[in-house]
DNA sequence: CACAATCTTGATGCATTCTTGACGCAATCC
DNA sequence: GGATTGCGTCAAGAATGCATCAAGATTGTG
């Protein structure tokens, strides 16, 4: 489907755990730009924190010095479908059992491997990411949702044949950038188009017809001469 | 074929494992009439069942005899996004990272005690019912009550066909969405139906002179040319 | 075993979309 | 300044996709 990994909005996660020792092995186990971190360290901070930063993730102690991890999930639970994942030195099964029936989605006893609770952390986000985050291209009038595959102008609904979308789609989700003639062939037509900018030309066209005001001078989809064609915007 | 989710009806789950004690000692647990048991032996007949039986959830032993279990996570996940807990002797994190990685939700390692087991299944169930969280669709006069497999249009009830009515649901289920030709065809009839969108044309057609007043300019299903179908809301 | 409902498949007419060619215009090169 | 090249627009035939009807096959049920 998508081809483009967005780096730009990593998921946030919240790691909560009262030892400094801990925090500190998972800020350089989950580090690096992969996700966005942030810490509490009681279970008062974490029910703050999980409102405020609107985590995608939490990494829950149950051992907290203010309140047990358990009250902490069932509060969360109240207002947030949030996973939440437990890390706890608690083996014994009732632990686990009261944990995910309060509302936990996972529960790992330390100590672990970071490539599991990595993995872990993955499937959770898979789950929760498929249906959720609405990536939708914004400039001036135009509107590109990307989930629901709607193009609106100034609130106008368009609509584009399945070529003209892709074509589209293509040049949003390199907004800022210049894409060449011969990228663009390849993409949506396939090799072997490589010589025949005709066809993009005809459909860039149609394209500007619809979704520009005024196609001979466009606001969005601007002609580089000689090179290919940019999508306006960042 | 059918999905009756009715609240009378018990969560089907399916048991993939070829060591009939593991499988025995599964029934007792699960039995009870707390869950509709189905059992698998091999992968291919896992991959079977899953089409046919359409669990709400699979046990999954990696340790088949005709395939490994991690291609039967790949397979399932190709059409299907139905929750799989891994229950498996391989205790090495290397094995949970690719179990997980290929799609399943959960991992553990034999032997497990039956009450995390448990815990763990509820805590699934708990988040794919939580999905379906609208009970009743409504949009101008068409009414889907999900909970009890009822349709109307402006009061008068309609009576749908068991394959039309599955089609409503998922159109209903992403409604403002575009669902592909091939995401319909492999969730409704199955892989293999891929290169076939004349059935679900049919189905389209038939649908519509039940629900729509004007079947050729149609509110509520709309057609997205070139690319598949789109139930009108949000 | 027979009947009814449903599903599948084929055929047909219609609408949309794609492709290709022709032509005007602007910028560039010599 | 004239020729060349690249770009944008229009239009028409070809190709594809869609909706509907109808008949045979299948399934379920009593």
């Amino acid at each position: 489907m998508t081809d483009e990994t967005d780096m730009a909005n990593p998921p946030r996660i919240l790691v909560v755990d009262d030892e400094t020792a801990i925090r500190r092995f998972l800020r350089t186990a989950l580090g690096g730009g992969a996700f966005s971190l942030h810490e509490a360290e009681t279970g008062h901070a974490a029910l703050a924190a999980a409102a405020v930063a609107r985590p995608d993730i939490i990494l829950l102690d149950l051992g907290l010095p203010d309140m047990d991890g358990i009250e902490v999930i069932r509060l969360i639970r109240e207002w947030s479908p949030v996973p939440i994942i437990v890390l706890s030195v608690r083996e014994r099964e009732t632990d686990k059992v009261a944990a995910l029936d309060a509302g936990a989605d996972d529960y790992l006893t330390k100590p672990f491997g970071i490539a599991e609770l990595l993995a872990r952390i993955r499937a959770s986000l898979r789950r929760t990411l498929q249906e959720a985050s609405e990536p939708v291209f914004r400039l001036e009038g135009l509107e590109v949702d990307l989930v629901h595959r709607k193009v609106s102008v100034d609130g106008r609904d368009v609509q584009l044949t399945p070529t003209e979308y892709e074509l589209l789609r293509l040049l949003v989700t390199h907004a800022g950038k210049v894409l060449t003639h011969g990228r663009i062939l390849k993409r949506i037509w396939g090799i072997g188009y490589l010589d025949q900018p005709h066809v993009l030309r005809v459909n860039i066209s149609n394209l500007r017809r619809k979704i520009e005001a005024d196609p001979s001078r466009p606001r969005y989809i601007r002609t580089e001469p000689g090179v290919g064609y940019r999508m306006m915007g960042e």
